[in-house]
DNA sequence: AAAAAAC
């Protein structure tokens, strides 16, 4: 009702964003909401529940997090020990760390406590830190769930439960220690729930957990942004790495992501590129945190031109001005191609993406180019070249990568070659995907949940836990499938 | 088979 009498209110303050929120906001560089934003910040002050279908990058961090700032700006500081009222459940630490920052940035001059709970560093620090109460805790489900089953943390209190990137959870097997988490939670509690994509399971679970949401959509799911230029570069595995390091010759590429399918190959990449002169960072999930962290942080002010990673970067990575994304092996999963690319061609700045195919990653590529429904064109086929070629010959040599389509007028829809005989050698093949059948990962043990129900059998759940509702694991009737 | 995430 107050925005009735403000209809001359612009940006965030016509969101029903005001006072040092607003400074705040305006201060960080945020002046001009997003469409996520201008949807999803009215309806949760509204105290509407969200249902968020929307990459990274697209403004969701703020989209939820300001809402609640603003309530809970008015809450006062008293809080009752080892509780949050709000948390954001993320399903990477790099992640968690980012919308960390993002809500003290917003925070600033509020006096606004958070909390990060995640693995990989002192846990100690996070019962310390947590044990006064916190207005927000940002945390990835493991050590969350640690904290819990520990008595560490008490949910019964929180009130506003943000879920990012609930299909990433889901890959990741998150999705019982999510439900189990929810549950936790004070029953009053308002919930926004955000997913790039929308799997049955997805849409299930928010069912389970959301009132009446309000749906935010802000891109269609399987496209990819406009201001990226994709294109593929044929190069045998052996040759890739020359290929890579000519390509980031050009001083165009400013700041590069090099994708590897696997946490070995990531490194690698990193050596072969540090023998070839390059300073490149490397992020996975074999790294310490503070690596990670390190990585990353050189990556994004932009002391390291180039950062190698697996595709623990693939989503959730913010990081601004990403000028190319190599994919150096295609991903296993096609969609995870998407959210590579993603990565530059932020904010309607230009975005380059390269992907280098060997033949026996055609099937593979023909996913990806059916995921994001168009024929990726050729910049560079190199499957011509003898094996051991170092000098390869270039008639007019190093074409600038932003040229990405006069190699496919060449070949129209005349298909490579190339890929054709990588098809064929892939038609064979069994029916690919061939999931698990059964799929429910099996409730894992539950932490506390049945604390008011007294366990008869006393202490934890050794192997004496009979009434294993979930247990059952009838030995596969013929084994000889395999 | 790979990757992420709790000790």
């Amino acid at each position: 009702m107050t925005n009735d009498n403000n209809a001359e209110l612009t940006g965030f303050a016509a969101l029903g964003i005001s006072g040092q929120l607003l400074k705040a906001t305006h201060a960080a560089g945020f002046t001009q909401p997003k469409p996520i934003q201008e949807q999803a910040i009215p309806a949760q002050i509204e105290g509407r529940d969200i249902l968020g279908i929307a990459q990274t990058g697209s403004g969701k961090t703020a989209a939820f997090a300001l809402p609640i700032l603003s309530k809970i700006i008015g809450l006062g500081t008293r809080r009752r020990p080892k509780t949050a009222r709000a948390l954001i459940l993320a399903p990477t630490r790099e992640l968690a760390v980012q919308i960390e920052e993002t809500i003290k940035v917003l925070a600033k001059g509020a006096h606004i406590s958070t909390a990060l709970v995640l693995g990989g560093v002192s846990r100690h620090s996070q019962v310390k830190r947590i044990a006064p109460g916190v207005d927000f805790l940002i945390a990835t489900p493991g050590r969350l769930t640690d904290l819990v089953r520990e008595k560490d943390l008490v949910l019964s209190e929180t009130t506003w439960l943000v879920l990012d990137e609930a299909d990433r959870m889901l890959d990741m097997g998150f999705i019982n220690d999510v439900r189990r988490i929810a549950k936790a939670t004070h029953p009053a509690r308002q919930t926004a729930l955000f997913s790039a994509t929308m799997p049955d399971e997805i849409a299930e679970l928010a069912k389970g957990l959301l009132r009446d949401p309000v749906r935010v959509e802000v891109a269609p799911q399987g496209t990819t942004a406009t201001e990226i230029k994709q294109s593929v570069v044929f190069a045998r595995t052996k040759q890739k790495r020359q290929v890579l390091s000519k390509m980031l010759a050009d001083e165009a590429m400013r700041s590069v992501i090099v994708f590897a399918r696997t946490k070995h190959g990531a490194d690698r990449v990193t050596r072969d590129l540090e023998r070839d002169g390059f300073e490149a960072a490397v992020i996975h999930g074999n790294k310490s945190q503070n690596a990670r962290q390190k990585a990353l942080n050189g990556f994004r002010d932009g002391s390291v031109r180039i950062l190698v990673a697996t595709d623990i970067a693939a989503r959730g990575i913010d990081v601004p001005g990403i000028s190319h994304v190599v994919n150096f092996d295609l991903p296993d999963e096609a969609e995870s191609y998407v959210h590579r690319i993603g990565r530059t061609g932020r904010n309607g700045q230009d975005g380059v993406a390269v992907t280098l195919v060997d033949p026996s990653e055609n099937a593979k590529l023909r996913q990806v180019e059916r995921i994001i429904r168009m024929k990726l064109p050729v910049l560079a086929d190199h499957l011509d070249q003898p094996d051991p070629q170092p000098k390869p010959r270039q008639p007019n040599g190093e074409r600038r990568l932003e040229a990405a389509n006069d190699h496919e007028s060449g070949r129209q829809q005349g298909k490579p070659r190339n890929v054709n005989a990588g098809a064929r050698k892939h038609q064979g093949n069994g029916p690919k995907g061939a999931k698990p059948a059964g799929g429910r990962p099996s409730g894992r043990q539950e932490w506390s949940e049945q604390a008011s129900a007294p366990r008869p059998g006393g202490q934890n759940k050794p192997e004496g836990a009979k009434p294993r509702k979930f247990r059952r694991r009838p030995r596969k009737p013929a084994a000889r499938a395999a």
